[in-house]
DNA sequence: ATTAGTAATCGGAATGATTACGAATAAAGG
DNA sequence: CCTTTATTCGTAATCATTCCGATTACTAAT
């Protein structure tokens, strides 16, 4: 399941400083279309394979609540989520503390919660503007 | 994207009633396997129709946070789930009361909260023991 | 009860995001 | 340099879900 040893190459390095560089959760193929000028060869199942990668490595982390595709996020400190079901934009959060949160979730349930998935669903800012 | 007036059918009023009587938060597939001996020339597209239309009627709803599929709870009263990563079994939890977080997280952003998706994420009890 | 209108069904094909493959490439250590 | 093998690229496969057109069956009006 995973690899021994992880090589340095740039297309995983750079996949992993533009998410570092933006705060827009992109999804694998905006990351693809952002790539492509640079990495003229690049295959979208690379960027798939490194960002699952990255994710196993802890760097990243991929979202998987709301639409029918995954985006992606390298800010790895526990945070919740607004996201706009009109335009399908994901805003952070930081008004809650998930890591309190779970610490006080495993004192009330017999299993064993390691993480927390909180998500606010509703209209953005900039499409309340556009009614 | 509606439509005007929906009939009653035999097939969407099994589903859910299946889905009323079940914890579960089952799958298409699943509701599907659950009905095909009852009704033989059940398609599988039916399934999926019917709890589209089921949900857009208010009477279940989709819960996409967790795996490659989604699941459906006819539990329309905001709730949160646990949600285990071995054995992928999702549990209600009715320790948080998400309305009222509603109620807060809209004074504190710009947007407008319609719902919270809430879902711890873990290893269940049940997992738990197999170790 | 008959009829007309049109949701809903079924089966299969299409879609779209993601994953898997195998041959060629390139990172890394000696 | 040389060797090893993780990684790449291009393409094919997968899998959940949606769409299609022909047929069926609700529902309300006659
Ligand atoms: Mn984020
Ligand atoms: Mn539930
Ligand atoms: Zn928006
Ligand atoms: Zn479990």
């Amino acid at each position: 399941m995973k690899s021994e040893t992880y090589r340095n190459t740039k297309q995983r390095s750079r996949i992993l400083e533009i998410l570092c560089h933006t705060d827009s959760h992109p999804t694998a193929s905006w990351l693809y279309d952002q790539m492509k000028p640079e990495f003229p060869s690049l295959s979208l199942g690379t960027v798939y394979r490194n960002l699952g990668i990255l994710e196993e490595q802890g760097l990243l982390k991929k979202l998987r609540s709301g639409s029918t595709f995954d985006r992606y996020d390298a800010n790895t400190y526990p945070h919740a989520h607004f996201c706009c079901t009109e335009c399908g934009s994901i805003y952070d959060m930081r008004d809650v503390e998930i890591p309190d949160m779970v610490q006080t979730v495993n004192k009330q349930t017999p299993h064993n919660v390691l993480e927390i998935n909180l998500s606010y669903m509703g209209i953005c800012e900039e499409c309340l503007k556009k009614k």
